[in-house]
DNA sequence: ATTGAAAATGTAATGGATTACATAAAATGA
DNA sequence: TCATTTTATGTAATCCATTACATTTTCAAT
């Protein structure tokens, strides 16, 4: 019944209710209105309860589009993502989003794909005014180079570290990550550790968890056995399998940059005839949910994902809320949650 | 350099350059700039190059808000899923973002978290003027039930069909789908055929699944052996393996109606002992990137994500732009990928 | 050179909410 | 009761781009 009479009225384009409809319904100027709806309490009882009759009785609801206008905020926070299918971000997400709702903002998700020319394009948001701030994930934002035109925006790094400029970032804490995986194979036994990393030039997420890797051995008076730099991606794993398995002197446990590439890596194997961990010992990073229900199941750096999503959020919005204060980037832990994957060697 | 300076106007709260500036700059009106911006061939060359010249030197850029404001359009689009960090869908995401993107339209994403009344405030966002259409996944919109005050907007529904109200969807043709398993399975020579069921009495997608997989079973003269009915994730497959580990006979191929289902109920077979396919072949759905390099690789039904988003945004903003004409669904093939999780009974 | 049509540009209203400032009403105090 | 705050409300400017309508310029045709 109700749905019909919208119907009738979104037909003949109808005439969307605003402030000056309310004002005239309550008899009062839009100026009430206005403050009845955001600052209820600077108005009496009375004329808020008209108020809000009035509000009920249009069915109005706020243009988004002239409070912007007017306020110079948005109300929406910009997401920019190499790969939004990326299953470790796509859990991230879940964190930025819930966050920003609760706060009010919305979510602009916007693909890089990896180009920089995008990822100059889309600080534009910013300056078209579509959005209040910016949380990046991914090391080369146009800042970096000097390149944007107009304010810099508020921004918060997610996942990945910025270089170069005072960017807050939030981040799980790589290296230490990366020592706890290499200081737990070496518990295990193991003594030949490989590591696939990711893509190191480009993520510093990469390069800290290389870093972990290689000062965890140097302490147990170890060096790197092997290493293979690749990409956060599964056929990344698969090359780095064939690697392993050509190698003379195979390491006996690979810490995986991420568990895509560790479940590449251990496809692989599997279809080459080796076993993990019987042959092997594999472990992963991210901790996303499949890890746990893969055969075998995953060792891995679990990330607080969640977490990270809500911190980013609260972060951009403080910078935005004070723009001037420089804000502490925030490193959280990883916990190693170990699984089937990886054994005690010779056992 | 220039990025010192940026900072320091951002800093005295930099006076963003206007359509005025530029028309002042460049000594036209702002009714020319505005025509130079949106409309370069009805302007003279001449002018058209001052004022490119204009916005060069003050680097302007388009307020969107004052855009939406008079246009009453806000050039977005808003993306309602269940669950945003849901593995298919954040592949269906890619196309969706790329398609609008290149539309000169910027994506808001909300989850819903399943919840009837996340999802009808989430409509507000059209009314707010802050997005021009909606792509929802789930079946259950607030129009359906002619909750939704004020206007309805353009809708797609996205991967599962909206009963009861005319939207067009977008997704896969379930049915046809699920069949082409069935007769995959039994040309394979199994005759007792279970089926992991996802939510049947919420997504559409799962009761077309099931309705092929019973369809397809009646041609062959044959009955469900076993159905489970549950939701889209890891976990309930591990329920359902309890299930059938416990069936006094069990089917010797399971379809079940998603990848995750399908890995989380070959995980806990594994566990338990069993072996896929030795002991009991196993389908998925989707064609997730990990069904290739799980262990088995899983045999699964490709859904063409990416299309599907290109598909679903289009069809959006066919809509947007014509409003009253009805448009049709959109129903895609699903292609069956065989690997090692399935094979023949008895070989 | 003159007229009419076409092309280019300008003027000013418009979209809808917010807010500085002004004014009116109510509350407080002497 | 009158003066003085305090509280509540109103007036009108403002945010910035778009566009209907008006005006001017250009050009072709006679």
């Amino acid at each position: 019944m109700k749905h019909q009479i919208d119907l009738e009225k979104y037909q003949e384009d109808a005439l969307v209710p605003t402030l000056q409809d309310v004002a005239r319904q309550a008899q009062v100027s839009t100026a009430t209105v206005s403050r009845a709806l955001s600052q209820p309490d600077v108005v009496s009882k009375r004329t808020l309860k008209r108020v809000q009759q009035a509000v009920e009785s249009t069915g109005y609801v706020v243009n988004e589009a002239a409070r912007s206008l007017r306020k110079k905020k948005s109300g929406a926070l910009l997401v920019m993502v190499p790969a939004v299918s990326s299953p470790f971000f796509s859990l991230v997400m879940r964190g930025l989003e819930a966050t920003a709702t609760q706060a009010g903002y919305s979510i602009l998700v916007a693909n890089t794909e990896d180009d920089d020319f995008k990822e100059r394009q889309l600080f534009s948001y910013v300056q078209q005014n579509r959005a209040d701030g910016v949380l990046i994930r991914g090391g080369r934002p146009p800042v970096q180079k000097g390149e944007v035109q107009g304010r810099i925006p508020p921004i918060v790094a997610v996942n990945e570290r910025i270089e170069g400029i005072a960017v807050p970032t939030v981040a799980v804490n790589g290296e230490d990550a990366a020592k706890e995986v290499i200081r737990y194979l070496l518990g295990l036994g193991h003594r030949r550790i490989g590591h696939i990393s990711g893509p190191v030039s480009r993520a510093s997420s990469a390069t800290d968890r290389f870093r972990g890797y290689e000062a965890a051995l140097r302490e147990a008076g170890l060096t790197s056995t092997w290493n293979h730099a690749t990409e956060y991606n599964m056929e990344s794993g698969t090359l780095a399998a064939r690697e392993w398995i050509s190698l003379p002197e195979r390491p006996t446990a690979v810490f995986c940059s991420c568990d895509e590439v560790a479940f590449g890596f251990n496809s692989a194997l599997y279809r080459s005839g080796f076993r993990v961990p019987r042959d092997v010992s594999v472990v992963g990073f991210d901790d996303i949910p499949l890890a746990e229900f893969s055969i075998p199941s995953l060792t891995t750096i679990r990330q607080p994902y969640q977490e990270i999503g809500v911190r980013a959020v609260k972060l951009l919005l403080e910078q935005i809320q004070h723009p001037n204060e420089p804000l502490d980037s925030v490193f959280l832990k990883g916990e190693l949650i170990p699984r089937e994957s990886t054994r005690r060697l010779g056992e």
